[in-house]
DNA sequence: TTGTAGGCGTTATCAG
DNA sequence: CTGATAACGCCTACAA
């Protein structure tokens, strides 16, 4: 509770000088009174008010996280490289949970704003760019889009590339011999599932496989998504020997159905996911998925937000990060 | 960026005038005043500055969350009802992930106190109370304990009982005839592990089995640790038909290790975990374990902790949600 | 009902 | 090398 007058007092200083030693102001010091200073400032314990600081720095040192939910999987290792590496940088984050709804959106970017954060890293669930979006750029609020496409020019973001991650696995399954592979997709108004649907589809154009002898299902990246779709698959006659699943939890309900059902996997069908989550290398048959570099996108993302707050200019605006195709046993080598 | 200064100039009344309708103070402010300061704040998209009323108003509306890794599965669920809550009351979260070190714990103290946050809902990995939760205290900072005892009489905390949900899954296993029951605990110097173990211990008393007949080893809490406790185990002869973790990682180690060695799970060994984290439900076999209300630990610590910021009595000092029973697949009727 | 003035804890500018 | 002093944006007695 001490404050910058106390230290000032006691030391028989300015609050000038003391603010100097503070900010490690090499000039303007003697060592002398620096060093009396800095004693005067253990005693009394003082602690620099960073509220007081950025009122007038208009800097906090404070980055905002918005993403859909903490609980999903998939968001747990992002949030961990956005946190350490903001603190690497001396920034701290504010966590925000928006479960994909505009409101809860528009309501965090608000009190972020506020709160007069340095910068957001940002998850959205709204697509194509809405307004409080452009508020945020006309406040000149730095942000970094993190996995989810916005459909406007050049936003400076952070992706895993979902299509070429899911070219890589359909194409793998066709390398395995399948010929005839099923679909579970993700929320048809998802940029990113639209990607990974498009790479699916690319690999399927290169081998040759039309897409109208193709069964599609759509589902809501969940296990419930991946149960229901399947469910429907099975209803519609089970004419393929593999699916790809746009997400693992997806591809984790679709494995259930077919177990109850009574379908061995792989022997009967074959399954893949995405993302690679950490309950793919543990359920059994462990699953043959693909690796987003989640750690490393959140890493990422906050470099290139940080580069922007300090005013530093970026070298890409849009940064793709390459899945890596993990090959476990969901999986079988037919004829 | 406009500030009240300059809604007091487009409205013709004073900065006091417009911090009332700000804050919504009924009186004293004439309904037609209201009106015009309402619309040119919409004009101006005016958005009041946080920072400059915390200066003032000594209060953040921000908490600060302090647990050893968001990444790991335990805590995300927690963070989700810790957020949810906050969100609820009108604040926000600042999260701080401490890898069980000391030094980054107090480092997050640190920029948390600078940063005025209003409380703090806490993970400790440090036991006992060391310098820096002393100096949490003397500053007056409210804070809430999660998960983690701290061998200090009465601070405010929340836990899920693990003796209780210990006691009741042996139990369990005593009840499906089991009678030699080996143990892979926590950390012997985690609270949380030995009141997991007092709880095993119980159950062994009530069912008249001395400690001696009883195979004990110690795990990180990581499925690693699982791993290599059970690899000892099975080293020491399979002299058990149950194993009981006092988590659900060192369960799926313990599984992973027991299928390599060409056991059956529950035929030849029964498997037991604690916490339901998601994927338990999900592998195969289901693991039979008990379930720590996670995300109602989080929220019931936060309503705790905005009780003590807005100066309300706690009613209790230290709440104990019961873990409840989870019966899947792991576990065999013995004879 | 409205306004004036002082202060919250810092940093920044400019003199000495 | 050091120190007044004026911001920063807002709240809050106290006056009018």
């Amino acid at each position: 509770m001490a404050t910058i007058k106390d230290v000032a007092r006691k030391a028989n200083v300015s609050i000038t000088t003391v603010s100097r030693v503070i900010n490690n102001k090499t000039e303007g010091v003697s060592e002398e009174t620096r060093e009396r200073i800095l004693k005067v400032m253990q005693d009394l314990n003082y602690q620099p008010n960073r509220i007081a600081r950025g009122l007038v720095t208009k800097r906090t040192n404070t980055l905002g996280l918005i993403l859909p939910d903490i609980a999903n999987p998939f968001f747990p290792e992002i949030a961990r490289g956005v946190e350490d590496t903001a603190n690497i940088y001396g920034y701290n984050v504010i966590l925000c949970n928006t479960d994909d709804r505009t409101d809860k959106e528009e309501l965090y970017i608000n009190v972020l704003k506020e709160k007069c954060v340095d910068g957001i890293v940002f998850t959205s669930s709204v697509n194509p760019v809405s307004e409080h979006i452009k508020q945020l750029m006309d406040y000149k609020m730095p942000f970094v889009l993190l996995d989810r496409y916005m459909d406007i020019d050049h936003l400076p973001g952070v992706y895993s590339d979902g299509y070429d991650g899911m070219y890589q696995i359909t194409r793998y399954l066709f390398e395995m011999g399948h010929r005839d592979i099923a679909y579970i997709g993700g929320p048809s108004l998802s940029a990113t599932a639209k990607h990974r649907y498009e790479g699916f589809e690319y690999a399927l154009r290169e081998y040759g496989v039309g897409l109208d002898d193709v069964l599609i299902e759509e589902g809501n990246y969940k296990i419930s998504g991946g149960k229901e779709a399947m469910a429907r698959l099975v209803e519609k006659g089970m004419d393929f020997t593999a699916v790809a699943c746009a997400n693992d939890l997806m591809a984790v309900g679709a494995m259930e159905v077919l177990k109850d059902k009574g379908y061995r996997i792989p022997e009967d069908v074959s399954v893949t996911g995405f993302d690679d989550i950490q309950l793919s290398g543990l359920i059994e048959p462990k699953l043959t998925t693909v690796a987003q570099p989640c750690y490393e996108m959140g890493a990422v993302a906050t470099r290139m937000l940080i580069k922007l707050i300090e005013g530093q200019a970026l070298e890409e605006q849009e940064i793709k990060l390459k899945p890596r195709l993990v090959i476990r046993n969901s999986v079988k080598r037919v004829i």
